[in-house]
DNA sequence: AAAGGCATTGCATATGTTGCAACAAACAAA
DNA sequence: TTTGTTTGTTGCAACATATGCAATGCCTTT
């Protein structure tokens, strides 16, 4: 729609992942160096780019300020976070939350464990449905058409033994997570790494937050994470009556008990 | 330099104060309607704005997502973390950490205490070198040539009956800070609010970061304040030592014997 | 049904962006 | 020192691109 702009939000995305001189910016814009350096110019007024100490293009700190903000309105973020951090420390693994929006699950916030797990997952970036349990979690309680719409944008890609590479595969484990009360996943993503996660209740009685537990395989198999259900349930249980959920009282349900 | 890209920008600060119509947007930049929806559209699709759902714009993830990329960048944060939440949940106030970049002071972490309080403060807004004690722990640290870039951008506005009005004033609270060995802010920002900041040092033996403590006065005076310099000290400089600081070992000097 | 408000699209115009070329500055090699 | 090379910056003419208009579509309200 507007080339300048779109070539902007390229720029800084690009010196995101790295500083970059103005030359590389010129060439990967396959545009003229005074070209990429009025654009350049201009973000750095407005503080989406500074300039290092050698001259190359970094981010600049109006994103941070932004990202803050925006990270702020998501009311729900403040209501839990203190559950999150609890959760992490009781249990040692990583946690993470996510809310359903629109027609994807963003990451909201996340607490590391004591070893931090290199992960994919970054707040504010998407989680996706066939690679995340937040997201398995949280779209196994959605009705049909939401549900519908969730996997839409879902790509079937495989990526270890276990991933849920076929639409059809993903629907009986999504099923399966709604019997079941929770969502798993078995090094799906990433061979070495597993979770679980739970669905989390609005005020309106709907499953709009996920949340879920991530460990090394090594640190703690997927069994181990299942016996940590009571705590579990019981933080997500909060989450939901802090986010004004009055649904009935939490009372552990068969599956646990078989624990 | 890029009107398009200015405007952009522009729009995403405004957008992130509060949503805005389409016609809330074009009126603000003073432009067609077709003009600002087509900027908004090219936003939207670098996930900058999103459409909410009464058709109104917000910000967009990518912006959550960016802002945590470049929080990520700022090392000096991930060492100094955990020192900052222990130190706010020990003494149950607000905790900010800044870094001196360039010309200006930023605060890069904060971690609130017990009572949350209404501050202007946030992660990667520029901390003003009159209006914040972290900033005048740093800046009382610096060579004259340093000190006067930091100067050149202050403001002097008088906010309370201690503001620090003038430029002379100024220097001469970085004088005394420097003697002391602490930054104090006895209510010169905001009547009701005081806080002590300590320099932190780089591996370099430079000052390049400050830490502070913030609290109402109704709940910790600045004599309370002060009383919490041994623990405080202590903090600033472990964080010192884990940013690489190979300086001296720390010695409690006279001045904290006194109190 | 009609009217009003708001978002969206096609199109001609002209404004703002572009590439060029020339210049400046920093650095390396001779 | 001079010379060559690389990188960043500015002025200007050309034209591509963003712009405003007018028309259309889609709701909500009366």
């Amino acid at each position: 729609m507007s080339q300048t702009v779109a070539r902007a939000i390229d720029v800084v995305t690009l010196v995101s992942l790295a500083s970059r001189s103005l030359g590389e910016v010129a060439d990967h814009l396959k545009v003229h160096k005074s070209t990429a350096l009025r654009l350049l110019q201009t973000l750095e007024e407005g503080g989406f780019v500074r300039r290092l100490g050698d001259g190359r293009y970094g981010m600049g700190f109006e994103l941070i300020a932004l990202g803050q903000i925006a990270l702020d309105q998501v009311e729900a973020r403040s209501l839990a976070h203190a559950h999150l951090q609890g959760l992490a420390s009781k249990t040692g693994h990583t946690v993470h939350f996510g809310q359903l929006i629109g027609n994807q699950v963003i990451y909201i916030d996340k607490v590391d464990g004591h070893g931090t797990v290199a992960m994919g997952s970054r707040i504010g970036l998407t989680a996706k449905i066939n690679t995340a349990s937040v997201a398995k979690a949280i779209a196994a309680y959605q009705s049909d058409s939401v549900r519908a719409k969730l996997l839409v944008d879902a790509v079937f890609e495989r990526y270890t033994r276990t991933t849920l590479a076929t639409r059809q595969e993903l629907i009986d484990d999504l099923d399966r997570t709604r019997a079941r009360g929770w969502a798993e996943d078995d090094g799906e993503y990433e061979e070495y790494i597993n979770c679980i996660a739970l669905p989390v209740y609005d005020a309106r009685g709907s499953v709009t937050y996920g949340i879920s537990i991530t460990a090394l395989r090594a640190v703690a198999s997927l069994d181990d994470l299942r016996g940590q259900l009571p705590l579990f349930r019981d933080v997500a249980h909060h989450i939901s009556q802090n986010l004004g959920w009055k649904g009935h009282e939490w009372t552990p349900p068969n599956s646990l008990k078989a624990i």
